[in-house]
DNA sequence: ACAATATAGTTTCACTTGCAACTATTATCA
DNA sequence: TGATAATAGTTGCAAGTGAAACTATATTGT
């Protein structure tokens, strides 16, 4: 009944901290989990929230929906943190002529100046993660990773 | 009140989509999800359970204290994992001679099975990942999840 | 024009998650 | 030895999640 002795040495085998989906997810938990809890202390916000801000911060007046496109979010995930945002007075919205359907999404002043204080936090924590590598693997980096998402998002 | 116009040129700005933390997360999402989807249609088995599988495929007996620490789990996860595992007949435990608080962890012949049969699929899913790149670039890779997650576990 | 479809966004539900509190057991040390 | 602290593992709870159902509005095809 049990697992033991020399038949594992010939079995397949897995290591799983050389998986490279495990790697990655591993990283990618301890690195947003970071950044989680430092935008929940310093500015009870979460990821979703944040996201939809850095992207209404660059592209004001997005609809939810064209802010699911552009976040990886689903749709359920952006309405809960609209209204969040909208409850804390980061964004507001306003109608969308011809469309009664969907409104334009904005911060108000109160969440520009969250954004502006946040965009050189979150730079400054991405180049702490990144301050062991050399100028050239972070552009291995870069190029990896727009890779292997063109890849994962066609497989 | 609203944020528009030539203001935002020279404020700060950031490009979701270049963000270190926001790419890897959605990298990571895309892999996990699948392989949890594949993992749960083919064997009813939960990313964590697998976790768990894989450990004890290479290391028969550990606790799960052990295997906590092997998995970047924490205790609650491998808890609930292993609690679901027994029940599917999957692993089964032995006392700790010693100590009667933990209990050594082992694949039954059935968890064998499966474990058996799920290495070469991933393996083939990893590939299938990597699949656009380089033998060089699956060298570098490694090389810079190494040091990523090295520098990420000491922030 | 109007029935059938599609879309924007919200809500419900079942489930997962992590934290903290908890039980049981073992280790420490005065 | 006996009190205190540490450890293994479980459970309760509050919060977050995605899928599917739902409302309201807009579009399409006939």
């Amino acid at each position: 009944m049990r697992v033991e002795g020399k038949r594992l040495a010939r079995e397949p085998q897995l290591v799983l901290e050389h998986f490279l989906p495990y790697r990655l997810s591993v990283l990618s938990n301890i690195v947003s989990s970071r950044i989680a809890k430092f935008y929940e202390e310093r500015f009870q916000l979460t990821i979703p929230e944040w996201r939809v801000m850095a992207v209404l911060g660059r592209f004001p007046g997005l609809t939810a929906a064209e802010v699911t496109e552009r976040t990886a979010m689903d749709k359920v995930q952006v309405s809960r943190a609209v209204g969040r945002l909208q409850k804390t007075r980061r964004i507001e919205q306003r109608a969308v002529e011809g469309d009664r359907r969907a409104r334009h999404l904005f911060l108000t002043e109160t969440g520009h100046g969250v954004y502006v204080e946040i965009v050189p936090l979150a730079r400054d924590y991405e180049h702490k993660v990144t301050a062991t590598l050399s100028a050239a693997e972070r552009g291995q980096l870069d190029r990896l990773l727009d890779k292997l998402l063109a890849a994962a998002g066609t497989l």
